[in-house]
DNA sequence: CAGCATCCCATCGGATACTG
DNA sequence: CAGTATCCGATGGGATGCTG
């Protein structure tokens, strides 16, 4: 192993090639893909699912600050894009529950480990300017 | 060491104590913090940056579809929040590069991570829909 | 080269009301 | 409970042109 290891994120310019996709691309799938898991209410409800399952009105609960509509358009888009599952149950009453799928709980878990280092470093940053 | 870890992100939902903020309170500036790091053109300039400094037009013509001012404004904001350097050299003609801070790498450093899996996995998600 | 100013529009997203 | 429909304002973001 190498003592001089390459730059983070030195892969990330190289163009589509056996099947990696290229986030520099703009019309590159993966660009899509990255704006819907970094979309505003995306990056906290997919940190929620990582938890565990939640339901509609758990979430809604939970996010402070987010409306039904677009709770409602941000799993129906995580969904599509398979990173969530929708999961009903006989009712009544019906209740429905979402949960990660294997994919999103990679991505979901990168982006926890994003959102917990603000959340632990905030004060250091309003401090410093 | 435990066996049984605690569920990954588990800590998220903890209000603010001890300095430490909370993603969930909408007026917590954690949430501002993660809104400027995620937003769209944001990610793609952290992870760029994370390689090396760049100059303002290294950036322009390395984002594929990003504007100049979508370029400036996204710099102004994360220089502003702590995140990125900038750095003017004495011209003609004037060279100015931007860099991480450390905390910038830190951040930056977990973007890239969500970006790079995107780009290996982008083939497998879409041929799973 | 490294921007800022202006104009303009498309999309994001909130409020409210309604449905199975 | 778990949504959908409609309306509408805010803002993200592109095109163009200008400046030091």
């Amino acid at each position: 192993m190498p003592v001089q290891s390459p730059a983070p994120g030195a892969g990330l310019r190289r163009h589509l090639q056996e099947g990696r996709g290229n986030i520099y691309a703009p019309d590159c799938p993966s660009r899509a893909l990255l704006d819907h898991v970094t979309a505003r209410w995306s990056v906290l409800v997919l940190a929620l699912l990582l938890e565990r399952p939640h339901r509609f009105n758990e979430l809604a609960g939970a996010v402070s600050g987010m409306s039904d509509k677009m709770l409602s358009q941000t799993l129906k888009t995580l969904t599509a894009d398979g990173f969530v599952e929708r999961l009903v149950s006989d009712g009544p009453p019906v209740r429905v529950s979402y949960r990660l799928t294997p994919a999103g709980t990679e991505v979901a878990g990168r982006i926890a480990e994003l959102v917990e280092w603000l959340e632990e470093n905030v004060g250091a940053l309003l401090a410093g300017r």
